[in-house]
DNA sequence: AATGAATGAGGCTTCATTCAT
DNA sequence: TATGAATGAAGCCTCATTCAT
């Protein structure tokens, strides 16, 4: 079922080329060189096309590693306070998102045919559970579904990614989408 | 202020070339090839060039245009109810960016990079024209200001176009933000 | 039915493109690299492949103008003596082939993928008029059929080509099958 | 006069390798990967470098192992009717081709350079052995020369092998060329 | 001796931009 | 002014070869 372990140094190089892929594709959007890639994680361009036979593939292990640590952080939220954990998941994933620039970009463009259905459906139904639980402790209106709220944090994440938000402006924004999900 | 007046010919094509552009860039994206965009305005990839010395310069026209005309639409809503006004422009520009693709996108990410400062500031002029009077006649909180209302125009409009809404999510999203604006 | 004609400058590169293709690839074989060809051309790579998209379409070319050529110097010799046309013919392509190293390697192995499948056919059929005519005058036996004449004529040319046959072997080698051919 | 004998492991793995790189690069031609030939074989790509330094040094291994086997079948034949012998080797060998694609397409055009000169030395007196008896026993016109027999082999095994050839258009190419060394 | 990850030159192709016609 | 061919930098990817494990 799993491949067999890497190598220690193999492994190594293969988190730097991620990281250094998340931050290079996070600065400068998707159209980023490969090149540019493998220069911040310090091995030459064969080794990126070794990890990832593709720059797609490049993209999408990013977007899949991101798409892992929020549905891990919808997780532990869900033991909190379930009037507040769908708001503070929001207001986690918002402010990642400045950081994360063309990552969010491919998430709501290229999401599925990068390949990432699945860890997107995940992340999806975790959150689904947080607004259940927010419905049920009446924070949120009966009525909103999971599309919209699906819709309304991935377009605030894409706002705040390219907007530059400030903190106080991107607290008065969700304040404004919060006030909406209470009704 | 104004250079020189094209030849007729000239204007003609200059138009043809912008509206060719508008459709390329909005089906495939910025990075659509500016060979393609003469293509569809049927010229020489060199007259392209000489109305709009770099594909930047089309693709702030492009930019401009849109703000133009949103401008214009806003100043019309101006007249009619202050009440619904702003919530029908927000509407209207959702409904749109749908078919816009990569102009939104520019605007979002580029539009400053891009020179199209002067043309964004007249929008948001307008638009808070119609936030004040929304204010004044109740229909928005007193405490909401200018930068979320444009913040929320600016992701719903990406979100809307990137991830290709129904009109049903569409109009269940925007209620999620109107309920907010209201209180 | 034709494209429109190509400006003056570019007939001109078209041409010096083939005929630098035609060099480097029959001296290292369809390996050799485009830019080689763009280089011996005199021309930027670019240039290369605006006439020819593709690396294949490049070989295409060049396997068609041989196949062009051969053709017609078919049907030239279609109107001398029928006693000797054929073997005329054979002597020709098989000295020719010398000189065209990767082309004739292309014809062989890969002339039908490469698209040059029609050529190929009309060139088979021109060699089957003169093989019937060399029959008509007695100068080829009755029972041997187009296949094994075309086969002999790609294997020669090939060993020609590739054993670098001087002009003496070559003369012996044709020798031994026009003998065979005349039973 | 021959390197230090190699460990049993090692000499498996060199015949493994030596097995695998005949059939791949015979299938898909001199152009397929290294890396391809150490995955059939099995091994680590470092460990066919241990043994064929280059590229070429494998290539050039295949190309002496298939001589050496012709140059047995030739000796072997030798026992037989002289008038039969040389025209069942030169069966055997195009029956073959058809079966080992590049190593016959490096035989032609690369044998000297890669360093094989030897054993096609080898090869080409033992067949002379056979062309001589066949003369002595009539079976062969006297003025034909071991040069066009060479020329004529080559040529015929390279046609079978990019030609694709049938059995049946095999042996009525073949019968050609034995009507025409017969006279 | 074997392994397999790393290297980096080199190949094909695209495309913004320039320039001769 | 318009045309469209030419340019050449830059990007993605492959693969022979090297080297640490």
């Amino acid at each position: 079922m799993s491949s067999k372990p890497l190598r220690a140094d193999a492994r190594r190089n293969r988190e730097r080329i991620l990281a250094a892929a998340e931050e290079v594709f996070a600065r400068r959007g998707a159209a980023a060189s490969t090149e540019d890639v493998a220069a911040l994680a310090g091995v030459a361009i064969g080794t990126v096309f070794r990890h990832f036979p593709t720059k797609q593939d490049l993209l999408s292990a990013i977007v899949k590693d991101l798409l892992a640590r929020l549905t891990a952080e919808v997780t532990e939220l869900a033991d909190g306070d379930p009037a507040t954990a769908l708001f503070d998941f929001f207001t986690r994933v918002v402010e990642q998102a400045a950081a994360k620039k063309a990552v969010v970009e491919l998430l709501a463009q290229n999401g599925v045919q990068v390949g990432v259905a699945d860890p997107v459906r995940g992340l999806r139904e975790a959150i689904g559970v947080l607004l259940e639980r927010a419905q049920s402790a009446g924070a949120v209106r009966a009525e909103v579904r999971l599309d919209e709220v699906m819709a309304l944090l991935t377009a605030t994440a894409q706002g705040a990614l390219h907007g530059g938000w400030s903190d106080d402006l991107r607290n008065r924004t969700l304040g404004v989408i919060f006030a909406g999900l209470r009704g």
